[in-house]
DNA sequence: CGTGAGCTTGACTTGTTTCAACCAACGTGG
DNA sequence: CCACGTTGGTTGAAACAAGTCAAGCTCACG
C-alpha cells in the first residue's frame, strides 16, 4: 500500500496506512478497521507530509478534516502568553490527532511535527453518518476518547504531585508501552526521536534538569539513549521510580 | 419538584433538579434539557443523598448507573500509593461525574463529595439508546467530554508550566467562571465550601504554601474569604496574576 | 472539657530554575 | 576546503520557589 499525493482521492480503496506495523487493539488505527474500512469504502482521503520540526496547526486552527498520523511523532501543546509551552500528549502512528476532531472543526491545542511526518485526513462529515450508523464505531469512538481523558489526567498527577525522576521515568515507559502496543518495540529498545527539550515541555521541567536527570539515569544503569535510540535497561528499576518521588 | 429517596423509580416524570438555577449553556446539566428530557421520559431515576467528606466511588469502582450532580460540591481525584493526592476537577451542580461512564461502568478515578451532595443516577442503557437514536444527543455528549478533555488539558498546563500564585488564581477564576454559568454567583461573591487541603490538592502544592499564597492575596486585596464565601474584590488583577508565573 | 479539623506563622531544607560557559555535530555558503 | 551559525547536549555555581517540620491558635463537636 502506498502513499499519495495532496488530496488525490482513493474511492473505493479500504483506506489503510502501510507505514505502521500490526495493531493489537482498538484504541489504535481505527480507520483502517475493518468495521471503518467498510464504513468509509468510498470516501475521498488524502494524505499530507510534513518535515521535523514544522508546526502543523496552531490553538484555535480550523482543520477541515480529521487527521490520523500514519507515520513519524508529533506533539499537541498548548503555549503561554510568554512563550512557556506544556505539551499535552505525543501522537504516535495510528494515532487519531485528537478525537474531538470528529465532532468540531476547530483544534483547541497546537500540534508540531517532531519527527518527519505523514498523516491523513478523513472528511468529517462521512465519518459522523458512519458513527451514526453503526453504534460498535461509536463504542471506539468513546473508547479513544476516554483513553485520551485518562492519558490527559494521568499527565496531571504526574505534574502535580510527582519529582522530577518520577515524571521522566513515567514518560519513558507510557512511551514504551505505546509504542509497544504497535509493535514498534524491539525487546527493550526503541526509535526515540525526542531532544531533551521535548521532555522538558513535556513534563514541565527545564531543559537543564532534563538533561541533569537523564545523565543520572544513564549513570545508574537505567535507560541507555544513543543515536534517537532508547533502551530500557532496568525496567523494574525505571517502574519503582516512576512510581515513588 | 422535590427529591425522593433512594432507588424510588418516577416513571413518567422528566427527571429535573430543582437544586440548581438557571443553566445558561448545554454543557451544563444536559439530563434535564428537552431533548433528553423527552429521550428519558419514562425512565427510572434515583436520587442519593452524601455527607460532607464521604467518598462517592474509589478508582476502578464499578458504577450501574450515570450520575448526575445535583446539589453541592465533589471532587475528582487521583491518589497514589503513597498517599499523595492529585484533584483532577471539582464537580458542580449540574455536572456529569464524567462523560465516560455514559459508554463505560468504570470509574477511572476517586469521586469524593466536599459537601453535602445530592446527585441523581441514570439507567446507561435507556441513555446509550438515546444517543444512538438522536445525534443532537450525540452532539452534546461530544461537546461535554470535549470540554472535560479541555480541562484536563489546563490542568496540566498550569502545573506544568505556571507558579503558585498563577495555579491558584487560575483555580478561583474558573470555578467563580463555571458557577457564573449556572446562576450560582451573586456578583463577584460565590459559596466556596473548599477546605484548604482541597486547593493544596487541585492545584499540586503543599497546604502550608497554599495558605501562604492565599494569604498574600487576602492582603494584597484581590480577594476575601470568609464563612464558606469568596469574593474576587480584583478581578483584573488576579487575571494578571493567573496569566503569569 | 477534651479532641480533632482547619488555619497561620516561622525557621530550615530541598528541588528546581537561572545564568553562563563550553563542546560536538551538522549544514550552508563563500 | 574552511569559516560560520544553528541546534543539541553537558556541567557548575548561585538564586529562588516550594516543601518540611514544628508550634500555636480557633472553632465546632461530642
Amino acid at each position: 500500500m502506498t502513499m499519495r499525493g495532496n488530496g488525490s482521492p482513493t474511492a473505493g480503496n479500504p483506506p489503510t496506512c502501510g507505514a505502521c506495523p500490526a495493531f493489537q487493539d482498538n484504541l489504535c488505527h481505527i480507520f483502517t478497521d475493518a468495521m471503518f474500512a467498510d464504513a468509509l469504502a468510498n470516501t475521498t482521503v488524502d494524505d499530507h507530509y510534513a518535515p521535523a520540526r514544522r508546526s502543523l496547526w496552531r490553538a484555535g486552527d480550523t482543520i477541515g478534516r480529521v487527521p490520523v498520523i500514519c507515520q513519524g511523532w508529533a506533539a499537541a501543546s498548548a503555549t503561554l502568553s510568554d512563550g512557556r509551552r506544556q505539551i499535552l500528549s505525543f501522537l504516535l502512528p495510528g494515532d487519531l490527532v485528537s478525537a474531538a476532531l470528529i465532532f468540531e472543526p476547530v483544534s483547541h491545542c497546537a500540534v508540531d511535527a517532531v519527527t518527519e511526518l505523514r498523516y491523513r485526513a478523513f472528511p468529517r462529515g462521512e465519518l459522523q453518518q458512519a458513527l451514526s450508523r453503526k453504534p460498535d464505531l461509536l463504542a471506539i469512538v468513546s473508547r479513544i476518547s476516554a483513553d485520551e481523558k485518562a492519558r490527559a489526567d494521568r499527565l496531571a498527577t504526574d505534574l502535580g504531585r510527582r519529582g522530577a525522576a518520577a515524571r521522566i521515568a513515567s514518560l519513558i515507559l507510557a512511551l514504551a508501552e505505546r509504542l509497544r502496543k504497535r509493535g514498534m518495540m524491539q525487546g527493550n529498545t526503541m526509535d526515540f526521536p525526542l531532544r531533551q527539550h521535548h521532555i522538558a515541555d513535556a513534563v514541565g521541567l527545564t531543559v537543564v534538569h532534563v538533561g541533569n536527570v537523564l545523565a543520572e539515569f544513564r549513570r545508574a544503569g537505567l535507560v541507555e539513549i544513543n543515536d534517537r535510540s532508547l533502551t530500557i535497561a532496568d525496567q523494574p528499576a525505571l517502574r519503582r521510580i516512576a512510581d515513588e518521588l
